[in-house]
RNA sequence: GCGCCCGUAGCUCAGCUGGAUAGAGUACCGCCCUCCGAAGGCGGGGGUCACAGGUUCGAAUCCUGUCGGGCGCGCCA
């Protein structure tokens, strides 16, 4: 519909430009929207605002050889000229009919579209580390993450989604070794938990899977692993001293096969935990891509060697640094410790090079917006590397704040107090969390109010909209038993039947939804789709509040539950794409 | 100190690439079930779009500065 229009404006801006009343090389995109007012019409356009200047001419005397020199179409009844020089729109209630049998005929494949054209785009969301269990600070990247993909496919781009696992790294060291404490402990050894281990009960159950496998096979005495380490903090000494020497001890008493072993299970075992999680919140992956996978294949290893090839690279002190500062970063990073360790930073350009390397149109990532400071250092890498650096968008979204009977939820993650994303889930349930999540741009902080996900009131908008649903449901439900069933080619002819304000709202709103979903795809924006939704279901409450939809006359009758039926079919796709679900009794 | 994000109704937030009289929900007040699900609908009050400049036909939207809130500034990940 809105492509339609768009045609026939730059067909009239060539038209003028062959006269001579607009220079003929204008790069102009058209500007065309949806009015505020129906008054205004159904769409509005600034182009003879736009292009006044380089027309040398007033507005709306622009404005008139612009709608002189519009073809016609079968869809606008009537073009006006107001304001300062708006071109209004007004759509034949033909149009709307038209797009009302394009939603029945096309059912679940309304609103979806080929803007994307096949291109390829990866999207990465979440990548937690496998050293706990995921929290609600996750919850939110995991839920925004799985719809922009979500929309992205549904614009016609091929999504590759993808969860970058953590499984190399000193937080991963801390795990293994904070699990084989515990093992010790299981064996019966006292000790003091470092301040810095993992303390969650999931390291427990890690380390009674070990001791099942093993016994006491591999147990040392708790003397021999804190003998000469430095002080933990507790103490008045330095945690991060402190575990690091733990680490290596453990390294060295248990020996590089029961190292991993002990490693594996921790990072298995959680990983296995996340998998399970995302999967019953609805959020599927594709590829679960392996950090250490990077170092085996030798590829930080090529990525540092191609900095190295273009000069990039400098020692200082005994390290390796990019000069990351030449592409606009605000320091320079390292990239190999004194001690030889390559740093996550170096994995991560090695990641994002084979990201690249693996022939992506475009490249996301979701990010705690924590992690915004990582942003100019990523690009300047890619730059560096020669790649294209604006193929990756970075999303960055904001933490969320649990509220739970008026007050803020605390946590922190030093005492290990957080609510787990499962938690939230069985709280509120995967709907609410699902839509709760998405309802704010991801930019914004979110207050996420635990009572009001949860309450099944007209208070909660997931219940608003699914309502909706399961009342149009509930009515088609009861037609065979008033003797009465949808008729839906009596429908289609008798759309014209359908003059009412209510349904005439109801059918622009249908009319918007693939617009919408392009918007929201190419913008990352799920919240106008969550905004939309609450709308539509407003709609079809006031049009049910005032009008009956089994009654006696037929054609009116099935023009109804034509429009009704559409209805529901929108409202069923959209909350498809939020990760929702549709119910048709609740 | 520097950088990024945010500041719109009492509260939570929309406001599309700069467009016409700034909108929802909630809370508050008043109405609507002999009627397909009242988990609903209708009406009402409520605004210096943080503040001050600038850009232009036009600014909540773009630019600069100030104030307020969040986050980040490791040879951690």
């Amino acid at each position: 519909m809105k492509h339609h229009l768009s045609q026939l404006l730059s067909e009239a801006v060539q038209t003028l430009q062959s006269h001579g009343d607009l220079p003929a090389d204008l790069s102009i995109k058209i500007g065309l929207e949806r009015t505020r007012d129906r008054k205004h019409g159904d769409f509005a356009s600034n182009l003879a605002m736009v292009l006044c200047k380089p027309a040398q001419s007033k507005p709306r005397d622009l404005a008139e050889k612009l709608v002189a020199a519009l073809p016609d179409s079968d869809q606008v009844t009537k073009i006006d000229i107001a304001g300062p020089g708006f071109i209004n729109f007004f759509l034949s209630p033909a149009a709307y009919h038209a797009t009302l049998s394009q939603v029945l005929k096309q059912a679940d494949r309304y609103g979806r579209s080929n803007l994307g054209q096949g291109k390829s785009v990866q999207v990465e969301f979440v990548s937690a580390n496998p050293t706990g269990p995921l929290h609600v600070g996750h919850g939110r990247g995991a839920a925004y993450g799985a719809t922009v993909a979500d929309l992205l496919a549904a614009v016609g781009y091929r999504v590759h989604r993808e969860y970058y696992v953590n499984d190399a790294g000193r937080q991963m060291d801390i795990l293994a070794t904070s699990v084989y404490l515990r093992y010790l402990d299981l064996c019966g050894e006292e000790l003091v938990f470092p301040a810095n281990g993992y303390k969650g009960d999931y390291v427990w159950d890690v380390a009674a899977s070990l001791h099942r496998e093993h016994g006491d096979d591999l147990r040392h005495p708790a003397a021999e692993i804190f003998a000469d380490t430095p002080a933990d903090e507790p103490n008045g000494g330095d945690k991060e001293l402190h575990i690091d020497a733990l680490i290596q001890r453990c390294k060295d008493l248990l020996g590089t096969e029961h190292y991993r072993e002990t490693f594996d299970l921790g990072l298995d075992s959680i990983l296995e935990n996340i998998r399970r999680d995302l999967e019953e919140f609805g959020v599927h992956y594709d590829d679960w891509f392996s950090e250490r996978s990077l170092t085996e294949n030798g590829l930080v290893e090529s990525a540092i060697q191609r900095l190295k090839e273009t000069g990039h690279i400098y020692e200082k002190k005994g390290a390796l640094w990019f000069r990351s500062t030449d592409f606009g970063d605000e320091k320079d990073r390292v990239v190999v410790r004194e001690n030889g360790q390559s740093t996550y930073f170096a994995s991560d350009i090695a990641y994002h090079m084979n990201k690249l390397e693996r022939g992506y149109d475009r490249v996301i990532d979701v990010w705690g917006a924590d992690h915004h400071g990582y942003v100019p250092r990523v690009k300047a890498a890619l730059s560096a590397l020669g790649d294209d650096a604006g193929k990756l968008d970075v999303l960055l979204v904001q933490f969320a704040v649990l509220y739970r009977g008026g007050k803020k939820v605390q946590m922190s993650t030093r005492s290990g107090e957080f609510v787990t994303l499962r938690e939230l889930r069985q709280e509120v349930g995967n709907d609410a969390a699902r839509f709760f999540y998405v309802m704010r741009k991801c930019e914004q902080h979110m207050d996420f109010d635990l009572d009001l996900a949860r309450s099944q009131s007209n208070d909660n908008p997931v219940y608003y909209i699914q309502y909706a649903h399961a009342r149009i449901a509930s009515v088609l439900r009861q037609m065979p038993d008033r003797g009465m069933q949808w008729d839906s080619n009596m429908g289609e002819q008798n759309l014209h039947q359908l003059t009412e304000s209510h349904e005439d709202a109801l059918m622009v709103n249908l009319s918007r939804y693939p617009e919408l979903v392009e918007a929201a795809a190419i913008n990352h924006e799920p919240h106008a789709i969550a905004h939309y939704l609450r709308d539509l279901a407003n709609d079809f409450h006031t049009y049910y509040n005032a009008h009956q939809f089994l009654i006696e006359d037929q054609a009116l009758r099935n023009a109804r539950l034509s429009l009704i039926q559409a209805t529901r079919q929108v409202i069923a796709n959209g909350l498809k794409l939020l990760g929702v679900s549709a119910p048709d009794s609740m």
